[in-house]
Formats: C-alpha cells, structure tokens, sequence
RNA sequence: GGUUCCGUAGCUCAGCUGGAUAGAGCAACGCCCUUCUAAGGCGUGGGUCAAGCGUUCGAAUCGCUUCGGAAUCACCA
C-alpha cells in the first residue's frame, strides 16, 4: 500500500467521522505540496466545504488535526492555507518507502506475463533509396523509446519494421547506377551502401531535370506554352521512361532486373544496419514490401463480395466513408493495381497470420494522419479485432530554422553525419574539461559515444512528439541545462560517491532502520522515487515518451541540489550517511532505468 | 473551403484528466571549487499563457468564436 493510499483511506475515515459521510475516493483530491508550502501532500478540501458547512480554512484545520491526532505515524505535522491542507508525512513512512524502493530491483517496470497483451509497434520504415535523415533519426528514437514504455507497463512488445523496397522511386537509382556508376560498389568507393545509392538517386534526378528543361525548351521553341510544354517533356523523358519500363520488368520479375535490385538493396540494408546499431534501435520483425504489396487485393476483394466497398465504371474500387464524415477512398486502380492504403490493408493481414496482435501502434509522421485514419476504419470493417483501436502515434515534422528540410536545396540533416558530429562535440567537450584523463582510447571514446548520442536522443525525447520541433545545425545541440549529458552527469557523480563509499567499506544494509531525522529535501527525493513507477504508468498510457524525459530531469535536479547542500560521505552520523548513500543508489537507479527507456546509456564517469 | 493539430518569457520547451503567487533550460549579468565530479549549485531581470466570450467557488487547462501557423483532403508511398 502505498503511501497515498493509506492517505487517502485516513481521510475518508476523517470526514466520515467529523461529517458523517462516507465520500467516494475519488472526491479526495491529493496532490503534491507545491515547493512553496511546507508538507509532502495536499489535499483540495474544497469538495468537502458542503458536509463541513465551514469555512475553507476551518475545515482543512478540523481534517488536519483528525488526521496528526488519529494517525501518527503517518501525518506528522500539517498547515492550511485557504482551501489547502498541507500534510507533512512522517519520517519512518519514506525511510520504508525508500526501502521497499530498495528491494525492488527494477521500480516501476512490470513485466509481462504470459497473459499480457501483444503489443506490436511499427516505426522507422524507409525507402532504400537514400540515407536516413533527421526525420527518421526521430520517428527511430520514438519508436523505439515507446517500445520500451509499452513493454514496461507489462505488454508483449514486437518491434517491426515495413521497407519500402520496390516502386519507381528504387528503379531511379538502379538506373542511374548502370548508366553512371561504372561498376561502384560500397567496397571500391569506401561509401556506405545506402549513402551510395542516394547519391545515384540525386544523380537521376539531376540527369533528368536536365532533360526536362531542354525537352521543354524544344517544345516551347515548337510554340507549346510552358505548362503544356512541361507536361509533355515530363511525360517524354527518355529518362523516366526508362524507369518505368524497368519497374514493369521488376514487377514482371525479370531475373536480371531482380538481381540488380537485390544486390543494391542489400548494400542499403548493410549501411542502414550500421545507423540503427549506431542509434541503438533494432526489430524483432522486419516486412518487406515487394512481399507485401501484392496481399491487401484478396482482402479488399472480400470487402467488396461483402458489400463494404464498391466498383466503378472503369474497374476501380472505392470505400464510401461519407457515413464517417470522410470522403470516398480508392482501394484498387481500374488495371487492378493496388494503392498505398491496400498495401496497408496487406500488411495488417499478413501481420495478423504472424501474431496475434491485440493492439498495434504506427510510429508515422502527423502528414498521415488522414490516412491512418481511413486505415483504422477500413480493417474494422474487415474484422481486424485491433482495427479499431489502432494507435497512430503521430509525431510532428523537425524542421529547421528557415523551415522544412529540401533536398533539392541540400539541407537534409543525415543521421551519420548528425551522430558523428554529436560524439566529436562530445568528445572536445571532455578533453577541454580534462573528463578523460588517465583514461584509455577506448574507455574516452565509448564516453563520447554515450554523451554524444545521450545529447541527441535527450534534446528529441524530451519534447512533446505530437508538436513540430525545430532543430537547428548550426548552433549544436547544448550539454548543459536540462540535457541528455546533464543527466548523464549526475548519474557518474553518483557512481564516483559510490565507488568511493565501495572503497571505504560502507554497505547498505537491507533495510535502513527507522528513527532517522531526515531533511524536506532528502524526503522529497524518496516521493520522486516513488513516483517513477507512476511516471512509467503514464508514459504508457498517454503513448508520451516524453513524460519519462522530464522526469529524469526534475528528479537529476533535486538531486543536485541535495547533493550541493548534504554531505554524503563526510556526514558524521554514520546512520545517516548510509541512508544517503542508500538514497544516491537509488536515484542513480532509476535514472538509469529511466534513461534506459528513452534508449539512452549512461556512463559510469565522464 | 472541409477536417485535424499547434500558439505559454528574446529563444527552446514543461505544466493542460480545472486548484495556491504559471515553471525549467538557453542567452545576459553577479556569486560559489584548499571540501564526495563546477557538464554542477545559488541569485537578478524577463509573461495580457494569441484575443474575446462563456461554464465554475476557482480556467494556461473545459466549451464556443475570432486571429495566426502547420498538416491533410492524389489512381505518390
């Protein structure tokens, strides 16, 4: 039981005797003592004022005085301000608090059981026709983090991915490839396979706006007005033609073409494997969709036997969402091809035979909100029993400074470059700081690794997903103030005083006992302790990662400021230093776990 | 035009299931290392919570309206 809890039951006790009436749990508004005010809990009486028949102030008094009379060992002291009753908990109740904190080697993680919900979560899905960029590098880091939230709040977790592996867009590279690649492979050209193929999937766009632009100029000269001219040159263009006729092959699967589009796309899964293990993300399944793209068709079929979808006149089939306030949605071209929304359909059907999937979250960017809502709609009506419910975790655009990311314009931020550039930050940071001294190569590298990547991951983490972010290249992103490497600070500073109250001897005991005098700052650290575990609950629940983030701050900050006020090792009262070190333990804890969840390593000095 | 999301300090963001005097960080200025890691701590200044109306004992938080910004409404994925 916790210590509200047992709170919240006292009161009730207190009005039902005081009043005579039994009030509900939930009229009994608790809630943590603002800074200002002296005590650990309040309680709103305000609901009460009705059964009091007294003032404000009068009441929260008589509940007071009920509570530090009835209860002890429980409400030490109180103080009412206006509505306000403001109650100081007693000593002995953190000091078990702590201990129970203690002995629960990882507070606030439930684990699932063998009954728990499967949970599957989709994120990342890139096209292997370029590097991943910053978008990526936050759908990647969100993904993975609420991975981490949903699988401690107790579910079954699996972590898939969907490649966009086929379409024109991959026959661009593969063409421009054979007409201007003379044979360049990631091992001749010492390039990352999928920065490799992004180049060629540039070089193809330059080649054919090039075209483009002379087709029209001839077409223009031949008296065609600039939007017809563009239209017809677009539509002529040798170039593009090319990559259709390839795309026909593809899909006609003609083996030489197949092997191509084999070879190039293992070079990009071989790059992109390198930035998801430099990012610490991975999968437990992956989806490709040149497997999937053909399977949404039987199930759009079955819709429309059923009645749910329609034909029209040139073949096509359509869904009528108007009954929902959408619009109506193609679900198949008249030639029988299928669009993006079938794919989708494809997958979840697919999906659905590998699991059995209770609920399942698409980690995709809020430009598809739409259609995730249509999809939602869609697989209900197909008795997708998860259709319904499915979570569209949408999270906003980063953009930079002058706005969007183009990259026509060349302002694409790449996720290589951007973690290579954070750990070398990282690492002058450190030498400038003489962090490193007396530390091998590789101990001062894996430190730059850590607090690079723990500053980028933070500064994304920490914000609201929901909202657009701006993220600007110039100025790198801060180590001080609330930060990844801010946290990740106080979490080696602990580990210095504990390697040094290691050195001394010093062992916590199992329970620290009762009967220490403890400051308002050392009780308030253990009511943040505690209150991971609802952190966790929440982050959970609201699909937000970054209630975690705050937290780790909010509770790395108090303990600064502890830690700047309070001798730990140099305390006298030698009961009393154990329980510090006790105290610092667990804070390092769950500022481990915390980070941990966010994805984030933290390292044992820096 | 329809729908959805966003608007809080110069900047980047918390707070939003209604509660006390709206909080952090950055930037600026000042102070604190002979003492457990100064990537730290303390202090000063900085606000019409976009605007208005309503609901309430009480609104940054809920509802309506207006203004500003973004996304989307494709036989692209």
């Amino acid at each position: 039981m916790t210590i509200e809890e047992k709170l919240i039951a006292s009161i009730i006790r207190a009005i039902s005797t005081l009043y005579g009436q039994e009030v509900p749990e939930k009229m009994v508004q608790l809630q943590k003592t603002k800074k200002e005010f002296e005590g650990h809990l309040t309680l709103v009486v305000f609901p009460f004022l009705k059964m009091s028949k007294k003032a404000p102030e009068q009441t929260a008094h008589e509940i007071g005085g009920y509570l530090k009379e009835h209860a002890p060992e429980l409400v030490s002291a109180y103080n009412a301000v206006k509505g306000f009753l403001n109650l100081t908990i007693a000593s002995d109740c953190w000091i078990e608090l702590l201990n129970s904190i203690h002995a629960t080697p990882e507070y606030g993680i439930e684990k699932a059981t063998e009954s728990s919900p499967l949970v599957m979560i989709e994120y990342s899905s890139p096209n292997t026709n370029k590097p991943l960029h910053l978008g990526h590098v936050r759908n990647n880091l969100l993904g993975n983090a609420l991975a981490n939230v949903m699988a401690a709040n107790g579910n079954k977790v699996v972590k898939t991915n969907i490649v966009n592996d086929r379409g024109i867009h991959i026959c661009k590279s593969m063409l421009a490839w054979l007409k201007y690649g003379n044979g360049e492979t990631p091992e001749s050209s010492g390039k990352k396979g999928d920065h490799l193929i992004g180049d060629y999937y540039v070089a193809f766009d330059k080649h054919y706006k090039a075209e483009v632009k002379e087709l029209m100029a001839r077409y223009q000269a031949e008296g065609l007005n600039e939007e017809e001219a563009k239209a017809k040159a677009e539509a002529e263009s040798p170039l593009m033609n090319e990559a259709r006729e390839m795309l026909r092959k593809w899909e006609a699967n003609d083996p030489e073409i197949r092997a191509l589009w084999k070879k190039m796309n293992d070079w990009v899964y071989a790059g992109f494997d390198e930035t998801y293990k430099m990012m610490g993300v991975g999968f437990d399944k992956i989806y490709y969709e040149s497997n999937t793209y053909l399977e949404g068709k039987d199930k759009v079929m079955e819709g429309l036997e059923k009645g749910f979808f329609y034909r029209k006149e040139d073949n096509s089939v359509w869904a009528d969402l108007t009954a929902e306030g959408l619009d109506h949605k193609l679900l198949l071209r008249g030639d029988g091809t299928s669009v993006y929304m079938t794919q989708d359909i494809g997958t979840a059907k697919l999906r659905f035979q590998d699991y059995p999937i209770d609920k399942m979250i698409y980690v995709v960017g809020n430009e598809q909100n739409y259609h995730f809502q249509v999809l939602s709609i869609l697989l209900d009506k197909l008795g997708f029993e998860w259709g319904k419910g499915l979570v569209h975790f949408s999270y906003g655009m980063v953009e930079l400074p002058e706005g969007k990311m183009k990259s026509r314009e060349g302002t694409v931020v790449d996720a290589d470059d951007l973690m290579e550039a954070m750990i070398a930050t990282a690492k002058e940071t450190s030498s400038e700081l003489g962090k490193l001294d007396g530390l091998t190569q590789e101990e001062a590298d894996n430190i730059a690794r850590i607090v690079g990547l723990g500053a980028l991951k933070y500064f994304i983490l920490k914000v609201d997903a929901r909202k657009n972010m701006t993220f600007n290249p110039k100025e790198s992103i801060d180590f001080n103030g609330n930060t990844g490497p801010f946290i990740q600070y106080t979490y080696a500073r602990i580990q210095s005083v504990l390697r040094k109250a290691a050195e001394a001897g010093l062992a916590i005991p199992e329970a620290i006992p009762a009967g220490l005098e403890l400051s308002a700052k050392e009780e308030g650290l253990i009511q943040m302790l505690a209150d991971f575990k609802a952190v966790v609950k929440q982050a959970g629940s609201d699909y937000n990662p970054s209630i975690i983030a705050n937290y780790a701050y909010d509770l790395v900050k108090e303990y600064n400021q502890f830690y700047h006020d309070f001798s730990i090792l140099r305390e006298e009262n030698e009961a009393l230093k154990v329980f510090r070190v006790a105290l610092s333990t667990n804070v390092g804890r769950i500022v481990k776990t915390a980070m941990g969840l966010l994805g984030i390593e933290v390292p044992e000095r820096m």
